[in-house]
DNA sequence: GCGGGTCTTGCATTTTTATACAAAGTGTGC
DNA sequence: GCACACTTTGTATAAAAATGCAAGACCCGC
């Protein structure tokens, strides 16, 4: 049943790290569910499941592990309703990112931001619908204007 | 060099959905950085950027977009703090978790969790030394346990 | 039961990504 | 300049992941 061996998936995931689909297969196997590396590969689309790199990576072997991708959806669970409802338009200019907002919620959306805490970002200032956000380096920039952007229409992550 | 190319890449990825390493080295080439997908792979590594499927993918073809994990990183700096340091212990059953904390500091932790709007997370309960997180369905206990584990000890994401 | 959908899977293969290894580049002290 | 250590890259290849296709499973309505 796909239903349950996606269930396991989930479990295996998060218990331990996992390097490639085929070992996950094989994890499966022990658990009674007979399946390929193919299917896998479509069940771990399906869960949505993304393969991050592992940081105190040693340094030999492949070393990644699948991790639901829950943290940034909820994350921006919260600033992004905020957003999607406020930012009306995102202009660059280097270290600088020009946010327009419905008049009024400037600050509102400035503190969002504040809040938010992302380490690009050194600061923002609200005014009534405009919101200056200062980045940290330029090369930043375009990263955090294209989160903007992806927080107003998409869906998060 | 190596720090102007790992900028562009940057802003590539920023700018449009990348489906390949291999697409990425030819957007490089048209910036004059003449590079082969291997150093690509290996440009990819060191900026920590993941693959993630793309949500309103049509279907046909491959269907993904290089991002920078900032999201996960910048979300879990805040509440990672709280949880590294008030979780001691994290244990399971069925679809609850219970966490141990230094006494007098449940609620705040209950309300940092609370606060961070995690959509497996039904509700919590915060005790002196006892933090009770109800999980809305059992399958998503693992995930969420191991995320406070991880966050306990990891780095964020 | 039978025909026509939809869903799920494996097989075989392609596509994509990672890496071992060697070579070239860079810097430093002598 | 030369020797040495360290970094960066390409080549060739291995490893891993995605997918076209066909086969089987399942579900309806008739």
């Amino acid at each position: 049943m796909k239903n349950t061996r996606q269930r396991a998936i989930l479990s295996l995931v998060a218990s331990r790290p996992i390097h490639s689909q085929e070992e996950l297969a094989h994890l499966l196997e022990t658990q009674g569910y007979e399946v390929t590396q193919a299917t896998v590969s479509r069940d771990v689309k399906e869960l949505g499941l993304i393969k991050v790199p592992l940081k105190n990576g040693n340094g030999a072997g492949t070393h990644f592990k699948y991790v639901e991708p829950a943290f940034g959806k909820t994350y921006a669970s919260r600033l992004h309703r905020v957003i999607a409802e406020l930012v009306r338009d995102v202009k660059v200019s280097v270290n600088l990112i020009v946010l327009r907002t419905p008049p009024g919620s400037g600050m509102l959306l400035a503190s969002a931001i504040d809040e938010a805490g992302w380490n690009e970002v050194v600061g923002t200032i609200g005014g009534d619908d405009t919101v200056l956000v200062v980045v940290s380096d330029p090369k930043f920039s375009p990263v955090v204007a294209q989160r903007f952007e992806d927080m107003r229409s998409e869906d998060p992550l």
